[in-house]
DNA sequence: GGTTGACAACTGGTAGGACCAGATTGCTAT
DNA sequence: ATAGCAATCTGGTCCTACCAGTTGTCAACC
């Protein structure tokens, strides 16, 4: 992680921290440096970022104040916070699970009547490839997310893959948790399959459904888990 | 629009210029600055913006690049280019109406479920003013923007509000030419009218089905319009 | 004592210079 | 022709300075 990383790291911690105070307000610029051991430059490009994701709010010969929680940050926000790694209460995993799923089930509908031959070959490419990192025991959360991708890509429509590449960021941390439990990733293999195969037919109808069942089905393993294993 | 807005729009007008060249790059920062008549403090500050946006590519040591368009521009960079109205052609109507209609069919659904009292109280206050407004003559843009956000806040689910804001944000523009034309507005009302009874009866299907049908039939309509207008 | 005024001490916004380190370019000497 | 060096680019960082408003203090005045 390189130095831009760290102060925007930092000072979403900072934000954070905040955000539990009274104050709804970030020292000054000069200070903030100080305490960072950054220059001021630094900080105000760091502060410019968050500031366009809605995180705080600047104000001339003022100062810096955090943008109330009621009014949501910015999805880039979410997904900032998560690949930083920050603890943040804002980010909470069944509402991106939630979305995800409302998300899919119908992309997936799309994709079944748009899907080219190209498509197909790329689904059937990332399935050869998650059996042979299955068979070597390795983690297939990345080669879900490949498929998942892929899939809402074949709807044809960048926009809707754009939202669903910030789900998945999102999850990101507990999809490879999730799938480091035994028999996870060979179930998840099998539902692709299917998938896939009514995406292949153009049957839109049971493509939705089979991915409705797949999130559900995910969800409600991955509570089980967390449940018996209470570690996070 | 203040200073910060102006240079940010001017650096977009080059991005989207560069777009079409060979050379996707930037001229250096120190160049920029004079070219738009600002130190390279505010230029530098811009530019990071634009990268975290996803937009541009800063190699140290080597310059500033445009991100090959296959790799999605982020959604608040899709927001950015909407609300500084600047010519581009990574924000297609169509594909928003159709990643609007999925999220809030389904969002709807959620609603039905979860909606409180007190979301039925803000729903029909909006739908009164709204009433009201359609006496005056005034453009009804916003309050369908209110209506349709509140419905998708009662699914209780910030991450979907969160989405459904920046989709709302991109198709603004063609919405307040939509609601220009005569008797959309109180045909929006009479739908917005049957959808908000679906949920107050809790009634998810109905609900779903209606939205659904609402969505469809002004796109039809706005498609009709600019047919035979043809300004746009 | 309470109000009001002026002044000093902040604040973020902008400007512009300086230096660094690595990459590129082009020239020079072999 | 080529190897090697030097000048010159690049973005990244730091620094000082100034501006224009806001905020807080405190003294003077009613």
């Amino acid at each position: 992680m390189n130095d831009r990383q760290l102060l925007l790291k930092a000072l979403l911690g900072r934000i954070d921290a905040a955000r539990t105070a009274p104050e709804a307000r970030l020292p000054g610029e000069r200070e903030l440096a100080q305490a960072l051991g950054a220059s001021r430059s630094s900080v105000r490009e760091a502060l410019g970022v968050l500031e366009v994701l809605r995180l705080i709010e600047r104000r001339p010969q003022s100062g810096i104040y955090l943008r109330p929680h009621d009014s949501e940050p910015s999805l880039e926000a979410l997904v900032l916070h998560e690949t930083l790694d920050v603890r943040s209460s804002s980010v909470d995993y069944e509402q991106a699970q939630e979305a995800r799923t409302i998300h899919e089930v119908e992309a997936v509908r799309l994709a079944a009547e748009r899907r080219s031959a190209g498509d197909l070959d790329d689904l059937l490419a990332i399935l050869e490839r998650s059996r042979t990192n299955l068979r070597h025991g390795r983690n297939l959360a990345d080669d879900d997310e490949a498929f998942h991708l892929a899939l809402i890509g074949a709807a044809k429509n960048p926009i809707l893959l754009r939202i669903g590449k910030s789900l998945y960021l999102m999850t990101r941390s507990v999809r490879h948790a999730y799938f480091e439990a035994a028999g996870s990733g060979a179930q998840s293999l099998r539902e692709h399959a299917r998938i896939l195969d009514a995406v292949a037919r153009r049957d839109a109808t049971l493509a939705a459904k089979l991915v409705r069942r797949h999130y559900a089905g995910s969800s409600a393993r991955w509570r089980r888990a967390s449940a018996s294993g209470r570690r996070r």
